[in-house]
DNA sequence: CCTTGAACCTGGGCGC
DNA sequence: TGCGCCCAGGTTCAAG
């Protein structure tokens, strides 16, 4: 018997922790008895005798940092997960005699772009863990015990969104200088890790400042720019909250989507909304697209100043 | 150091 | 139906 669960699109940071708690019950306490790489690199090359290090280790957790999946293992060393633009997970759970690998066999071919199995053994039961992405912006990593935060992906990476060093404080000190526009600024992982294109534009809406003035602009001891950093920490922390929960939603319901935005559409203010009108009380402006650093930015002229 | 833009890939949607 | 073009959740580089 099979049973599938479908994980994972649109990784930005409310996915992935939403990814992490599809994942967690069928990976952690698990033990890996057999990793297949389907081709030597997702964005990079896999590290080297990956599947080897891998092999025969128990999943002792999975946490998350920024837009990063991080399984901690029992011999101290960690897998880290990206998926990039198109990543996702699906999990098959094995009941019964079938052996590591019979799911492709039940199939008449492998799935275009499933590109890492990990064969688990839980105590519930075996289950095969697949990473599938099509674009391969996704990538993942080996760290040993003594890497830590030295890591290359981890190791320049800002604060979480979420986290208690989010505010107004923190905001000042790292725009302080910035001459580069608000949108870029709140899309460097370098200072803030884990907003992606859309919940930036959903919080800059949400606390009416517009993407195109300068990072530095809300940096100062003023009263007003005091309000707007607070209005910005608040909003981050609000529209990250909010599609936590909606993915939280999601996932119980996942038998009933598609994989696709629809699910989370419905909650957006900004994003993919060009054309239509703001949704602020009493605004009567009009969603624009406008492109900034090569990227599509959504936003209310009338209300995000 | 800082900021911007190209590059990495595949697939879906649209206009012609 | 098909072709070419534009667009898409992210990150790393190279160039200015």
């Amino acid at each position: 018997m099979i049973i599938e669960g479908y994980e994972g699109y649109m990784p930005e940071l409310p996915e992935v922790e939403t990814v992490r708690r599809g994942l967690a019950p069928s990976m952690e306490g698990a033990v890996i008895r057999h990793v297949e790489l389907r081709r030597p690199d997702l964005r990079f090359a896999f590290p080297p005798d990956f599947a080897a290090r891998l092999t025969n280790r128990r999943i002792l957790g999975l946490s998350r940092r920024a837009k990063y999946l991080i399984a901690g293992l029992d011999d101290g060393a960690s897998l880290l997960m990206h998926l990039g633009m198109s990543g996702s997970f699906r999990v098959i759970r094995q009941t019964g005699s079938q052996m590591p690998g019979d799911f492709h066999h039940e199939r008449s071919q492998i799935p275009a772009h499933d590109h890492v199995v990990l064969h688990l053994e839980g105590p519930d039961g075996s289950a095969s863990v697949i990473y599938n992405d099509p674009r391969r912006f996704g990538f993942m990593d080996l760290l040993s015990p003594s890497d830590g935060a030295s890591n290359r992906f981890l190791s320049g990476l800002g604060i979480e969104p979420t986290g208690n060093e989010m505010g107004p404080d923190s905001i000042a000190r790292l725009f302080d200088r910035k001459t580069s526009p608000l949108k870029a600024a709140l899309l460097d992982q370098r200072l803030i890790a884990g907003l992606g294109n859309i919940y930036v534009c959903e919080a800059l809406w949400e606390a009416g400042l517009s993407p195109l003035r300068q990072a530095q602009s809300i940096v100062g001891n003023g009263p007003a720019r005091l309000g707007q950093r607070t209005r910005l920490a608040d909003a981050i922390r609000d529209v990250i909250a909010r599609a936590i929960a909606a993915g939280g939603s999601s996932l119980r319901d996942h038998r009933l989507t598609d994989g696709s935005l629809g699910y989370f559409q419905h909650c957006f203010s900004v994003y993919d909304r060009e054309g239509e009108a703001c949704r602020r009380e009493g605004c009567g402006g009009t969603i624009e697209r406008i492109v900034q650093s090569g990227r599509s930015t959504f936003h209310c002229r009338q209300c995000q100043k």
